[in-house]
DNA sequence: TTTGTACTTTACTAACCGGTTATTTAACCA
DNA sequence: TGGTTAAATAACCGGTTAGTAAAGTACAAA
């Protein structure tokens, strides 16, 4: 079952181990046995890790008489920062004060509503303060960073 | 056993579903019930993915009478994005040209390694090439992206 | 042609993952 | 009090993953 590349991406990034091989693949290709060397491991493990890496598309091999070695290719990992990039205005805390305000304000809201019954039904869909966020969240978008 | 913090965010990340529930709280908190709707599963199913986002940090959950909202903590992913900018260069095509042909040299001087049986040893070793090579990699990390 | 080196493949195991149903906990409401 | 709702927890299941040891493949060296 192929799953989209954004996951398969970061599926193989998601392990140590690969991240090193990546990060040792920018000084210059490399064998599987100097890949190994430097992990606790023997060279069928590194061998099958390389095997995620190639079909994630982080890496490409070439056959070089009995050496296989594999370079690195960077291009998946743009996708990556992209995703990444949409979340950077929540990380920096441009306007983190006004936004735990509303937090804050929402949190009074939910309580309010939970104290009438008959609305407890519609708990959980935005109300006044929670459109005022998604604005603000539009505008941030917007004025922050811009694509 | 506790993993480092990156990996257990990349892991939180491999997964279409939990990045779906991260983007949907970019417009605000939200209840389990409503982050469950869009999906085609159960709410225990939901529950333990919003675990697994805890775990990393990348949610941060709060109680309101029965509801126990969720609402985004985005701190992880400037970990994500700090470690996939060393890798910028690499996927834009700056040097591509001079990289390549870097790579065609050092190809044959593999080979040629290989013909000299006393050095078979040494094979894989940086050779004058490779040397060159990181050279300007490093050169190119000063010169082609300010940290 | 034999030997050695680099690597892959196979077969296996233990742990983990993503989902399920059923049960339990906790708060609200009539 | 007893009933309803939100959510967590427990127990389970099938598929995947990360490692191993051992056998197989392909090329080079002597």
């Amino acid at each position: 079952m192929p799953q989209d590349p954004l996951t398969s991406t970061l599926s193989a990034l998601a392990d140590p181990t690969r991240r090193a091989i990546l990060s040792r693949l920018v000084s210059g290709a490399a064998s599987v046995t100097e890949l190994t060397r430097p992990f606790d491991m023997t060279m069928p493990a590194v061998s099958k890790h390389l095997k995620v890496l190639q079909r994630a598309g982080l890496i490409a091999r070439t056959r070089e008489a009995q050496w296989r070695p594999c370079r690195l290719n960077a291009g998946p990992l743009k996708d990556v920062a992209d995703w990444v990039e949409e979340y950077r205005q929540h990380w920096e805390k441009r306007l983190d004060r006004l936004d735990s305000y509303l937090t804050e304000l929402q949190q009074h809201e939910m309580a309010d509503k939970s104290t009438l019954s008959e609305r407890q039904r519609v708990a959980g869909r935005p109300g006044a303060i929670e459109t005022v966020r998604q604005t603000l969240n539009r505008l941030a978008h917007k004025i922050g960073r811009k694509k």
